[in-house]
DNA sequence: ACTGTAAGGTCAAAGAAAGTCAAAGTCAAA
DNA sequence: TTTGACTTTGACTTTCTTTGACCTTACAGT
C-alpha cells in the first residue's frame, strides 16, 4: 500500500474515533518519514469538500490542520448535489460524490453501487474522452433526480 | 498452451483462492516474462462483464488491478440477459428489457427506476449517435452485473 | 512596530503504475 | 493457400504519487 493510503487511513481513523481529526503537519510527516507536503497531497486528493470533508488550518507556531466531516441538510442535500454539479464530471469527483451521499445515508448501498457501475469509467469505454464527462454527468444527474 | 491462457489461468486459481485477485501490472509481467500490456490484452479478452467479472484499477505509485467474480447466485437469469446483449443496445430494447426484468421481479421498482433513467436518451443525450448505443449496451450490462 | 522562528501552503519536476493502439505474428479452418 | 480470429509486442499516453525548493502567515519577545 503507498503512502498516501496509509495517511488517508490514519486519517480516517482518528475521525471515526474523535469525531475530528487534528495534526501536526510537520510531526505527522516525521513520524511518517515524508516530506510534509505529502500530506497536503493526502487532503487535496482525498479530504476535499467533495469527499463532505472541511479541511480548516492555521500556520505559524502552534499551527494545526484540522479535519471534519461536513453535515449537510439531509432533504434537501440530493438536490444541492445535483445543482452543484455542472456541464462536466469527471470519474473521481463523481465517486467522491457518491461516496458522500452513501456515507450521508443519502444513498443505500445498492444504489450507491448501482450509480457507481453506471457511472464508472468501464461503463463509459466507450464514449469519446471529449464528451464522456460530460455524459456521466448527465447519468449522474438523471438518476439522483429519479430518486426524488 | 499460449501465454494468454498461462494468465488466464493464473488469475482463476488467484479468483478461487482468495475470492478476488489484486495484481501489480508490471510485477506480474515480469514474473512472466511478457510485456504489461499483454496482461490487459487478457484481461480485455477474458475477463469482461459477459464473462462475470468486474475489474477496478489504479495507476501510478502502488497502483493495482483488481479482478472480482461477480456472485452468480442472486440470478443467473441476469446473467443469461448480461449475455444475450451485443455490443450495442438501442433505447427502446433497453427499456424492453427493464419491463421484463422488473416484471418478472428480478429488479425491484425503484432499481428499475435508476436503470431507467440511467440509459434514457436524456442522459445520453451528450453521446454522440455512432457510439451512444454501444454505450448504453455497457452501462446497462454493467448495472446489472453490480447487482450480481 | 520590528524581527526571528515556527508553523503550514504552493507548485512543478521526477517517478511509478496502468491504459491504448496499431503493427506484426500464429494458427487453424475453409 | 488464403483468410480471419486470436496473440504478442512495444512505443506512446494518461493518471497518480513522491519529493523538494521556495512562499506565506502567525506569534512572541524585544
Amino acid at each position: 500500500m503507498n503512502l498516501s493510503n496509509v495517511i488517508a487511513e490514519m486519517i480516517m481513523q482518528m475521525l471515526d474515533e474523535e469525531g475530528y481529526t487534528e495534526i501536526q503537519r510537520n510531526e505527522l510527516a516525521e513520524t511518517l518519514g515524508c516530506v510534509p507536503s505529502q500530506i497536503n497531497y493526502v487532503i487535496s486528493s482525498r479530504f476535499t469538500p467533495e469527499h463532505g470533508y472541511i479541511v480548516e488550518s492555521r500556520r505559524g507556531g502552534g499551527g494545526y490542520i484540522r479535519i471534519t466531516r461536513a453535515k449537510y441538510d439531509k432533504g434537501t442535500a440530493l438536490m444541492h448535489v445535483v445543482n452543484g454539479i455542472g456541464k462536466s464530471l469527471d470519474d473521481r469527483t463523481c465517486r467522491a460524490h457518491i461516496y458522500n451521499l452513501n456515507y450521508q445515508d443519502l444513498l443505500s448501498e445498492p444504489v450507491a453501487k448501482l450509480i457507481l457501475s453506471a457511472t464508472s469509467e468501464s461503463a463509459l469505454r466507450a464514449a469519446p474522452q471529449s464528451v464522456k464527462d460530460e455524459i456521466r454527468a448527465s447519468i449522474f444527474k438523471q438518476m439522483l433526480l429519479s430518486l426524488m
